[in-house]
DNA sequence: GTCCAAGCGGACGATTGCGTCCACTTAAGA
DNA sequence: TCTTAAGTGGACGCAATCGTCCGCTTGGAC
């Protein structure tokens, strides 16, 4: 049989292997930043300084390099999820996991850009956490409405409204956390049946004008002036 | 001089030319509300049906051809707030504002990424119409909020906040006016002072996970599955 | 009807990205 | 140390899109 006879590692992978998998993560996240999930996979392999072929064995599409990169990010959203609904107040556990996740498109460049890539999604292998994950947020729906604090008509579809919508905006406007912490803020208080109107975040310092100044925007493609 | 001595038409352009132009128009609306403002250009001169040189002469570059194309929307968009501005009440007509904004953006399909696409601009030609519009929209707000019907604390850049989380939910989500209208709705409640805690529209009527399903999304190329 | 410049279409070379194939290198068990 | 299969890299063939060039067609003035 010789299954796994000469094999070390316990993921069966040899210890070149698994360290050029890894280098190909961290440039893939690197280039997905600065020029959107689109560009070359050439990019990435060279950035990992790794040729194609190697590239292409680990992720044999560019969807699988993309969830592979992002799998970390994920992992952070479903931990949040969890923490939310191991908070005392359900509320509290409401706002934190709708800002954590909005503060992770945010940092994470390129990362919104495979959130809502990988958002029609129904994988096998995915479809069942992500049953899960629905279940355990429609629980703590279910109970900050019970305790009074989330408006009685909020659906939780709403989050996928929500975060699409926060994923549009970082992907628009990249550099500027400002608009997306502003967007949160509004979002969460409408949410809020008790409308304490607390103080919001600063208002973008930008006019309506003077945003993004051309400045090369990374993903989403800018065709040159006429 | 025979500057335009031989040509009948007050714009200067032969009548086949002006023919041809408006058909390329038309076609590329609605290749680019079907394939997204990547498409190739010789897609939209096929379906216009006249030759790639044809349509090159009459927009030179892909930037051009979107700004032809959506420029009617843009203009609705401009008439929309002059009529904004002339309603008895200011709330309403801010209100009526981003509702017709949001409308166009979730109907005309291409046009949130057209609308994306041209907001760093600061091109000579639109600069000017543009900075009025941004004048005027800030006189509506200011209105607005001595009514008291619009919080203080709103700014106008808010607006841009707005509009491209919008365009982000409508390009993720193209069939779906439900998630539009409930994001508008959201909104606009929180940036009500009076929180009256009106009727939402319906939720979306899918669950969070059977959302797009993958339906060959036009717009923003989904690689095949692994 | 005649003429000619404006207008037209499509072929074409260039560029870019994809994914595979194959000969070479190397980790690691024996 | 020796062996060998796993791993590697980059050249290569293929496909798509771009934007231009050039010879033909036609609107419309006379």
């Amino acid at each position: 049989m010789a299954e796994s006879s000469r094999i070390t590692a316990r993921d069966g992978m040899r210890a070149d292997a698994r360290r050029n998998r890894e280098r190909v993560l961290v440039a893939a996240r690197a280039v997905f930043a600065e020029h959107g999930i689109d560009a070359p996979m050439a990019t990435v392999a060279r950035r990992a300084g790794v040729g194609v072929a190697t590239l292409y064995r680990h992720f044999p599409t560019r969807d699988a390099l993309v969830r592979g990169a992002f799998a970390q990010q994920m992992e952070t959203c479903a931990r949040a999820l969890t923490e939310a609904l191991a908070a005392p107040d359900p509320w509290q556990g409401f706002q934190q996991l709708v800002e954590t996740v909005c503060a992770l498109q945010r940092e994470e460049r390129g990362f919104p850009a495979a959130f809502v890539a990988a958002f029609p999604e129904s994988t096998s292998e995915h479809a069942q956490s992500r049953q899960r994950a629905e279940r355990d947020f429609t629980t703590l729906v279910r109970r900050a409405q019970a305790s009074g604090a989330l408006r009685a008509d909020f659906h939780p579809s709403d989050l996928a409204v929500v975060l699409l919508a926060h994923c549009g905006l970082v992907t628009a406007l990249p550099d500027d956390g400002a608009a997306s912490r502003r967007l949160v803020a509004y979002l969460l208080q409408s949410f809020r049946t008790d409308p304490a109107n607390k103080a919001l975040p600063p208002p973008t310092a930008l006019t309506l004008r003077s945003l993004p100044t051309a400045t090369d925007s990374p993903q989403g493609q800018r065709p040159p002036r006429a």
